[in-house]
DNA sequence: AGCAGGTATATGGTATACAAAGTGCATAAG
DNA sequence: CTTATGCACTTTGTATACCATATACCTGCT
């Protein structure tokens, strides 16, 4: 019977439409910078390239639009969105307020086991940033900042908020790379975590807020204002 | 010239893809409750009905699914998603939080013409709720609340207040025609037009906080917690 | 009543067709 | 030499037909 139960949940699982396939896989590559902002998504070249029909192509844009990735041009297409100033300036004022409220609750919801796991990834960060390895930098902190979203056991806000960084994640990878300084994030987390620690929320949330504003800052700085 | 111009114009707005006909026309009949929760929506009848080809249909379905107002279930389709108290919770928790943000904003940025505008919106939302005119508080309250959204130039911020909303929609009217008395929600939004126009952006936070909480708790009370 | 098996129906995807609009390029006009 | 004009080509948007597979329904058997 539990093996029964696995497979079928295996299956269900491993199930996904084409169309979703098609989705992910855009997406990533919107993501890592592999289609240029404004370049055209065309629907024959992804579906021979993908070797799949129009058909789940033209369903996984309708989604992207509407994740705001896509932008579309009426009889014209799809093409990748652009992101000006001011919608960088907009995602991020959202975020810092959602993000204090993530470490708010999670001074509340947060267990020992998941502060503990809190504790280990901003360890790993901190090695990763000292080490200058970027990658890890970036990884360790989607991590970090997870684990927070995560304890706050609030679906629809790990949803938004997910959605908020992922708009601005391009420029993530682009500034992350030219930075040569981490030890401002490093001390940032620090300051997070002890304050989770202590369950001081109104504190959290304001080093959580100042967190984001000074992204937003070095986001402006490196990238040059766009 | 200006003339080609508005033409040009015109064609321009007037153009929407099939598909996005659709896509209007099924989120606002699930918004009304035309469609209940846990219904199926399948293509083929809804294509009958609206007088289109599987297509459109399909990818109307898409973005609703990215929106929230319907799940999907593997190989079995589409059907209107249904709410549970969790799923108000969250929403609402996300919410208060940015109702607050967005009247900060207000606090700073509203111009004049807005605040008076406010004002007026916020009489005929008075003379609805003492006239218990449950179409006209509703729509009051809405746009109650979108000036004071659009006061805060942010974009990003209206589309995710938007979308919340909407989430809770279907509750609203339910639980607005049960509703008698109107007299807090009528306070509530005085008080806050008092903190816009004193400028005054911790105590309009505070307000616009309770303001949705207590809108949680009267959501739980009439529709006695789902 | 419960189960087996067959039938109908819906989804998910492929393929094709076609009108309308957009793109691009060559050629003509100024 | 630059700017229109025109024409061929491509792409989108929608419709339609088709099929494999999964689910739902029904019917008859035990």
């Amino acid at each position: 019977m539990p093996m029964n139960q696995r497979d079928l949940k295996v299956n269900i699982n491993e199930y996904l439409p084409l169309r979703d396939v098609v989705f992910n896989s855009l997406r990533e590559a919107i993501l890592k910078g592999e289609f240029q902002p404004g370049e055209r998504l065309m629907e024959k070249q992804l579906a021979e390239k993908m070797g799949v029909s129009r058909t789940p192509i033209r369903e996984a844009i309708r989604k992207l639009e509407l994740e705001g990735l896509v932008v579309m041009i009426p009889r014209k297409g799809a093409e990748v969105a652009q992101i000006t100033e001011k919608d960088l300036k907009d995602v991020l004022e959202v975020r810092a307020t959602l993000e204090a409220l993530a470490v708010k609750i999670a001074c509340q919801k947060m267990t020992e086991e998941e502060l503990q796991a809190l504790v280990d990834v901003n360890e790993l960060f901190r090695q990763a940033a000292n080490g200058h390895d970027t990658d890890q930098v970036i990884h360790q902190d989607v991590a970090f900042h997870d684990i927070i979203f995560q304890s706050t056991r609030n679906d629809k806000l790990i949803q938004i908020i997910n959605n908020l960084r992922e708009q601005i994640y391009r420029f993530r990878v682009e500034y992350i790379t030219k930075m040569e300084d981490f030890q401002t994030l490093v001390e940032e987390h620090d300051d997070i975590v002890d304050a989770i620690r202590h369950r001081n929320n109104t504190l959290a949330q304001t080093l959580a807020e100042r967190h984001i504003e000074n992204q937003e800052k070095s986001v402006r700085t490196y990238i040059g204002l766009l």
